[in-house]
DNA sequence: TCGATCTATATCGGTCCTATATAGGTTCGA
DNA sequence: TCGAACCTATATAGGACCGATATAGATCGA
C-alpha cells in the first residue's frame, strides 16, 4: 500500500496534518501494520494536492510553522475507494531477527540468547501496547484488527518461549569445533 | 537488514550466483522473513567484491551470460559476523490487507469477504511451502525459524477464521446508512 | 534554569523494489 | 512438431520509501 493511499485512508477519518497522520500510526491503533515516514508523507500530501484528490488550508500560527490541514475531497475518497477494490499487494514481513537465528552456529551462545530476550521484549511492548490503547469505540474494523495484532504477537511469544533451548543449547558436536 | 549483509550471510552456506542467491528466498527455508530482489542482489554483490568481502570467479557459459559465482572471503566472514553482534533493526510487518480492513465499514461485504478470503488462501499457501521443505537436515536455525513461521501463519489462520464474521457482519444501523 | 521533549514542515542522500532489456534453453501439451 | 510458457542469467533505470538532518520556538519536569 503507498503511502499516498495512506494517507488518503486517514483522511476518510478526518482532517490532520501531516505531522498528526505520523502520530497516529505511532499512538494509535494502525499500528506496527501499516506505517510510513514523514519523508514520505510529506511529499505525498503535496502531490495528493495536485491531483486534488486533498484541498489544505493553512492555519498561520505564531513564531511556529503553518499548520497545513489536509481534508479528502470526494475525487479522493472514491480514488481511495476504487484502491481498495484492486487485488491488494502482499504482506512484507520482514525480520532481522529471523534472519539472524538462521546464523545462530556462527555465534556465541550468549549473544543468541541476547537476541532472544531482546525480541522478546520487543513483542511484549508491541502487545502492551495495542492492550493499553482498547479500541472499543473505534469502527469495527479497528477492533477486528487489533486482535489480529494480539493473535499474532501472543503467536510469536509463545513460540519463543517455548523452543528457544533448542537455539540456545549448542550439541556437543559443534560445540568442540 | 540490509542486502549486502543478507548476501554474504547465504554465502557463508556455499558458493552461489545472484540468481542462486534469489532462488533461495523462493525456494528455501528462507522464506517470507528474509527477501531481495535481483535489483538490490547485483549492485549489492558487485559492491562486497570492491569491498573484498567477497571474491568473484567467471564461469563462461555457451550463448548465456556468463556464471559470476561468488565466494565470501575471510574478511567478509568477519564483517558479518560483526554485523549480527549489532543490535539488530526491527521487524517491519507491512500488510497492506491489514490497511485495508480498517476501512471494511467503507467495502461492500461481498469485497471484504473476498479479501479474507484471497489473504487466507495466501497464508494457506505459504504455510504449505514451509511445510514441504522439511529442514530437517539443515542447520538448527533453520529448524527453529520454520517453526517460527508457522506459528505466526497458524495464528493468522486460527485468528481470521474464528473473527472473520466480525468484520463481515454489518450491523444493521450501518446498513441503513 | 537547563535539558529534554514536543509541535511542525521540509529536503537530501541512500537503499530498495518494480519493470524492463537481453538472449538463448528447456519442457510440455495441442 | 510447433509454439507458448517458463527457466537460466545478468544488469540498469526510474521511482518509492526511509533515516537523518535542518529549522525554531514552546512546554515541561528535575
Amino acid at each position: 500500500m503507498d503511502v499516498r493511499t495512506i494517507c488518503l485512508g486517514i483522511l476518510t477519518r478526518g482532517d490532520a496534518t501531516g505531522y498528526e497522520i505520523k502520530k497516529l500510526f505511532e499512538d494509535d491503533g494502525y499500528q506496527h501494520f501499516v506505517e510510513a515516514s514523514f519523508g514520505s508523507i510529506y511529499p505525498a500530501l503535496q502531490r495528493l494536492t495536485e491531483e486534488g484528490y486533498v484541498s489544505v488550508r493553512s492555519e498561520a500560527q505564531e513564531k511556529r510553522p503553518d499548520r497545513k490541514v489536509y481534508s479528502i475531497t470526494p475525487q479522493g475518497r472514491s480514488q481511495f475507494i476504487a484502491s481498495l477494490l484492486k487485488p491488494l499487494p502482499e504482506d512484507r514481513h520482514r525480520s532481522p531477527f529471523v534472519f539472524a537465528m538462521l546464523f545462530a552456529d556462527l555465534l556465541p551462545q550468549s549473544r543468541v540468547s541476547g537476541m532472544v530476550d531482546a525480541y522478546i521484549s520487543q513483542v511484549e511492548q508491541k502487545l502492551a501496547h495495542l492492550n493499553q490503547h482498547d479500541s472499543a469505540s473505534k469502527p469495527e474494523g479497528d477492533k477486528f484488527v487489533s486482535g489480529f495484532g494480539r493473535a499474532v504477537y501472543v503467536a510469536i511469544l509463545d513460540y519463543l518461549r517455548s523452543h528457544r533451548a533448542e537455539i540456545e543449547t549448542r550439541l556437543a558436536a559443534e560445540a568442540a569445533e
